[in-house]
DNA sequence: GACCATTACCTCAGATTCTTAGGTAATGGT
DNA sequence: ACCATTACCTAAGAATCTGAGGTAATGGTC
């Protein structure tokens, strides 16, 4: 039973992709799914916006690629963090932590 | 000192605004300022994108506005929440809880 | 009583990011 | 031979924010 999917806040795709990609080696298409997987499809990411982030995330500079061979035998690009993008994680991470923070103070929710 | 002013992340802005006006009989301009006390200052919140909000969240039926006089003595709009503003807060809360529980997740970080 | 900072509001152009809706190509299974 | 799936791509449009402009009224100061 899939959770309510909700629209992505702008700006936090970045981070998440940012975040997938740390672990090495992962192409496009299995970013999706590996989030989905870690957060039970509380997310609705649209593949359209996935691409386009991860273009935009290269022309940046935050991340490489190169094509290869996914597991299922399919051609694939697979991403990596560059310096720049794991100093671009850092800060995002903070950043996130700090406005979460900030929006649960607003809404008088203390995080559980 | 004024920490680090963020961003939005578009979106948050009208779940910031539902909460701050849940207390009732606020004006347009003192929400900002409410805001940033409540958070010391974390958001830069620009007042174009703030009167643009709260335009839009009226159309949609969220909030009526009366003009009135702020204790300085100017004109002031001041903005409560309808019904459908109520739930709309009820359901932006709930799913800004789930949304950022996902983040966390993702980002291995267990809020603090 | 003329000036000026502040408060409070408004609007528009432009940028960014996401949604929606198309599309291609290759693989493996029936 | 066909088809579902995987994996990628793109373009138009919508939503929301930034940045930069603006108006008007009030209270304080010289």
């Amino acid at each position: 039973m899939p959770a309510a999917t909700n629209q992505l806040f702008r700006g936090t795709l970045h981070v998440l992709i940012l975040k997938t990609l740390q672990s090495g080696g992962v192409h496009g298409y299995a970013i999706v799914s590996r989030i989905q997987k870690r957060t039970g499809g509380v997310f609705a990411i649209e593949d359209g916006a996935l691409y386009q982030a991860l273009h935009r995330m290269e022309e940046r500079g935050w991340l490489e690629s190169e094509w290869g061979r996914a597991e299922t035998g399919k051609r694939a690009r697979f991403y990596q963090l560059t310096g720049d993008g794991k100093r671009q994680l850092g800060f995002e991470t903070k950043n996130w932590i700090q406005y979460a923070d900030a929006v649960f103070n607003v809404l008088q929710l203390k995080p559980a």
